[in-house]
DNA sequence: CATGAATGAGTCTTCATTCAT
DNA sequence: GATGAATGAAGACTCATTCAT
């Protein structure tokens, strides 16, 4: 029987694949990770993996793709807004967006960025237009730089949120978002 | 012959052993990079790992502990700091201080953080109290959201350094001391 | 549709299949050729080869089975040949008449005769007769022997144009002729 | 414990696993021996094949490269000889000279040039020459093409004793030296 | 101190084969 | 008849680690 996820038709156990590869690179790391555990955790032959994902790399390659959506349907949000004041707000407040269901996804993102090297930095690209271009209208001087502060920002609370720190990520966000005036 | 660094005795091979690991982990990751591949680079039979630092781990844990001192001296000059406004100018140019040569250990320090999700969030305690401190003496009403907040730029700041991010880190730090008006 | 190949009924998959795995086993060699490869080169399921030949083995066996005409109607035309002299000359022409489309069939006799051990002396014992029996009528003093001597120059030459070796195969048997005088 | 074997310094290990490879790739073929095979057969561990060889491949090259000298042993004796009569008989007698102890690597000589189609033209070429060189002097009219002859011939023979042919090998050399007159 | 041979468990991947559809 | 998802065993190869020398 077929099941339809993410809009790409797949068999169950495919998905399975994903879900238990997502969640054990998320949580143990890409390289730690064998691909022989993702099958015992989905509950499949480790045969299966390589007839549908080629090879672990192409597993991965897989969850990322899939993930795009996640990553696109956060920012185009942001983007799209008209007031500019609204982008630097809904922009700081980002992190707060984040599904507790997607958690994985994103401790993936983060955890590549370092054990592989896999750059986000293109993704964050439009953000970082819109950010400027705000700042740009409300009259700041440095508006390049304002919104590379506010990429920083995100990226901070995000990682903070994500590593299951201490840290009151919320406050964090309102307390910038005061310093900004919005 | 012996060799003492870092006010630890070590022979050489022992001290190439370190440095070898400390450059592979930090380009590859702990995962990614073989004892074999450590003992090649070091020009040393692998044998001599285990014998100096018991397992590989072991061999982490000795490039840490040598590097806890990077870390202090970094922050003591910025700790013990009277002034203030110069705790937080320190603090915004924390990154700049970082010598190249010591760019391998602090690639570590940030790779470790995702992929064994070791915290360095205790190292940076003292810091943190330092800038609260601080902008509580310049009278900010919430001194230590504003401690947290500039950690948060410091950490992104030096994130983007150690991964060759094309963003410019110094004009991003000059940056940041003007909105503080330091 | 179905199509009628060495006089036994086939679909045109299965004699799609057995064409591909002849082609493979000949050129790869039988261990070395999965069934996944030879699905795929014919352009059918993985599962169809099993269901028509039962396993690995047998679609082997059923395209060794199919080419024992090949052998026979090369062998029929000699061994049928009343005058010796002419027995001994299309013995040694053997080879020449072998079609470039058989090639593979017969690359795959020799591969098969050390990868897997299978022989074909038995096949070949009726030219063995026939021309240990045309060199009896000629006179010679050990006709056996000089019935196994050119068998085993024959064999030499069709080894030598299916291995594709360097030697003027033409010119040999021509050579060949001369010195039996026919 | 350091063993010294065909000139090469080896541990009895790697001695070991040469000789397992060596009977296993002869008998079964170099793809239908795993590396485990081998590594239980030599009562090694499966690594160590590894270590000490590379990969596979390497295992296979390791044990073509000590036979050379087998073959170079047995061709040169022909090649030196002056007499262009005594080249002749005792290329035709050169099979009968293989030692039973080698008969695993002169099948797998002959194994790999069908499987691998690893081919020894080259390494017979200068019996070729010395063969030409020789009928050629005894006033032959075509001394290339009756050297290649011989050349087919011993192929012949050399197959027929490794297969265990029924054929009587000596029989045959006696035969074809007698047609030469030898 | 230092080597490098040796190992066993584990890595990713491919295999022939089965079976529900 | 035909597909392709699914499997378990086996494939080549790598790993961290031990130990005799």
């Amino acid at each position: 029987m077929q099941v339809i996820t993410h809009s790409i038709i797949m068999t169950e156990k495919q998905e399975k694949i994903l879900q238990s590869a997502l969640g054990l690179f998320a949580k143990e790391g890409y390289h730690a990770t064998s691909t022989n555990k993702v099958a015992k955790h989905a509950c499949v032959s480790e045969g299966l993996i390589f007839r549908h994902f080629g090879n672990k790399e192409g597993l991965l390659t897989s969850i990322l793709e899939l993930g795009e959506n996640k990553i696109k349907s956060l920012l185009v949000d942001i983007v799209m807004e008209p007031d500019p004041k609204e982008v630097i707000r809904k922009a700081i407040f980002m992190s707060a967006r984040i599904d507790k269901i997607d958690y994985d996804f994103w401790k993936l993102q983060f955890k590549l960025k370092w054990e592989l090297e896999v750059s986000s930095d293109k993704k964050m690209e439009p953000l970082k237009m819109a950010l400027s271009n705000a700042f740009n209208k409300l009259g700041y001087e440095e508006p390049e730089q304002e919104a590379m502060l506010i990429l920083l920002f995100i990226e901070g609370i995000g990682s903070a949120i994500l590593k299951g720190s201490n840290m009151d990520a919320n406050q964090m966000m309102k307390f910038l978002a005061k310093k900004y005036k919005i």
